[in-house]
DNA sequence: ATGAAAGCGCTAACAG
DNA sequence: CTGTTAGCGCTTTCAT
């Protein structure tokens, strides 16, 4: 079967400059706003324009000023509530400054994370921020692009957002403490594994145990996205300590399951989770969690990104902490 | 303050030409595997490569084939755990591909949906995939370009894939009446309000209603982000029915609201929520909910997209529903 | 106030 | 098996 293509081929600025009547540098200089144009001929540009409902091909834009206006995402999975929530914060905002992001989930492979930071530069992306974990941070240098890592570990060669971890651990042990518990234990993923926010957590978490002369116990899970996993394991420690009355769980998706659990066993257990996305704190109100300020590290992150890509010269790298909070269960 | 900038400007396909002593065409079928190479120029050839660590410029070739593999995903925001899992679900098959994803996110307004539109056209994007339905879809089919979009009127102009709201709307409704339940709410946010998503949903709960001779009513929020407003709707709802004992909710977040509520005025009412994620099924175990095969939705998508995308004479538009199932709360 | 010409980095005829 | 040439769609000196 064949078929007669009526299709218009896509008009280009030559088109638009023929219609007018004028050259193609004048149409360029209508459509950035650049040099002197009498009126007359500005208004019989945007009419060719419109007649032939012309729009700039930007990367063709891109290719002549060697800028995209792409920045790069790379985190481990948007169906995650945290970094689904991060991520959301983070494009709004670049898209606001008229940056377009490429997003790219890892799911914690650092055979993907390798491929799509290739790819990343291969498209030219103006700069990226980093909340995958699973390859070193030289292989991001070697980019020589500006970067934002977000909770990975601090360094002075790249720039670092995160939270307060330790502070968030040492909230966590504390509540615990308040609620009056002491056979305490803490369970992390995996999932930051090298972001050494989960180490700096633990390590509050050990430190007010320690101070209040407690006995500590950290357990480390490998398999972070697979929930049937997480309900064996986490079974496994619930035998293990039959006189358990507190729990702080790296994440608050974990901290649910451990929840429900709990509760299926009808034990008195305490359980503090890590993370206090919209999404959990709206489903699961009763939860008490350590809050990150998901929609500050995503503000702080875009401007210093934006910061670093504009500003040629400026190679000071520093790490960002904000504050955590916490938010007692309902 | 200066500086002498060390910084070695980026190669290009010439510099490694010229290292390996060749043209640029032998670099670039090195490069492409296209032609006939010489086992000695190619090792020359990927000697350079390395040397200059050398990684193409994809934005130049984009231009010149005038195909990017880019794909642009227009939805409310991957801060929803459906949109989340769904955008990721697409990203992945899709990078698979080779494609590159451009992420939007919509909140639900016009404007930025217009405006995501145009930047993804402009960027000459190979397709989209949108679950965003704040903009007629004429304005969608204004850019003659492969599109597939999900949970969008049936529509045969473009492809539609979705799950069975109609089916989901019965089960639900089915459901309650096995709990034994008759006086039965339907509360459907506006976020799907043109998508008829939710109407189908809706016309599934009512002819179920008929069907045993009972009352139905149904009513429709319209700040479906805004967990606060959510709540005191909710609550003024809760007050007008006293008698109430079953509820079917739009989607999960928004039926997890209404639980804690139904807990904490310690109300007999069953509810039934829908999306069935990852996130809420882990989380909120508890919830009975309808659930969309976000998997096999993702997929079939991204099936139908690279297929308009690479047969350029299919211009059969269909409409494609995949069924829903059940999951009761545990 | 406007235009001609060169080129961003790559690839695909075409030639040899 | 390899190189020369032209050009993807745009912008920008440098003229006039």
């Amino acid at each position: 079967m064949r078929r007669i293509s009526i299709v218009t081929e896509k008009p280009k600025l030559e088109d638009v400059a023929k219609l007018a009547g004028v050259s193609p540098t004048t149409v360029s200089r209508v459509l950035n706003n650049r040099g002197a144009i009498s009126d007359k001929t500005r208004r019989r540009v945007n009419n060719a324009i419109e007649q032939l409902n012309y729009h700039p091909n930007e990367i063709a834009r891109s290719l002549f000023v060697s800028k995209t206006h792409f920045i790069g995402l790379i985190f481990p999975t948007t169906g995650h509530p945290f970094y689904g929530e991060l991520v959301f914060q983070i494009e709004s905002i670049l898209s606001d400054k008229n940056y377009k992001v490429l997003i790219c989930n890892t799911m914690d492979q650092a055979e993907k994370e390798n491929k799509y930071l290739n790819m990343l530069l291969a498209n030219q992306v103006d700069g990226m921020i980093v909340g995958a974990h699973n390859i070193g941070i030289e292989t991001y240098q070697r980019a020589h692009l500006p970067i934002v890592a977000i909770d990975r570990k601090v360094s002075d060669t790249i720039t670092v957002v995160s939270s307060d971890n330790y502070q968030g651990g040492r909230m966590a042990a504390e509540e615990l403490l308040r609620q009056g518990r002491t056979k305490i234990i803490h369970i992390n993923s995996v999932m930051q594994r090298e972001a050494l926010s989960s180490y700096q957590r633990r390590k509050g978490y050990e430190d007010v145990m320690t101070e209040h002369g407690l006995p500590f116990k950290t357990y480390t899970m490998d398999l972070p996205f697979d929930t049937e996993v997480k309900k064996q394991i986490l079974s496994s420690i619930l035998d293990k300590h039959p006189d358990l009355d507190g729990m702080f769980l790296g994440d608050d998706i974990t901290a649910a399951i451990a929840l429900s659990m709990v509760r299926k066993r009808e034990k008195d257990i305490f359980i503090v989770g890590y993370d206090g996305t919209e999404t959990i704190t709206t489903c699961l109100p009763e939860l008490t969690t350590i809050v990150q300020p998901i929609r500050s590290m995503a503000q702080l992150a875009v401007d210093l990104l934006l910061k670093e890509i504009n500003d040629d010269f400026n190679d000071i790298k520093k790490n960002y902490v904000l504050p955590v909070t916490l938010k007692r269960g309902e």
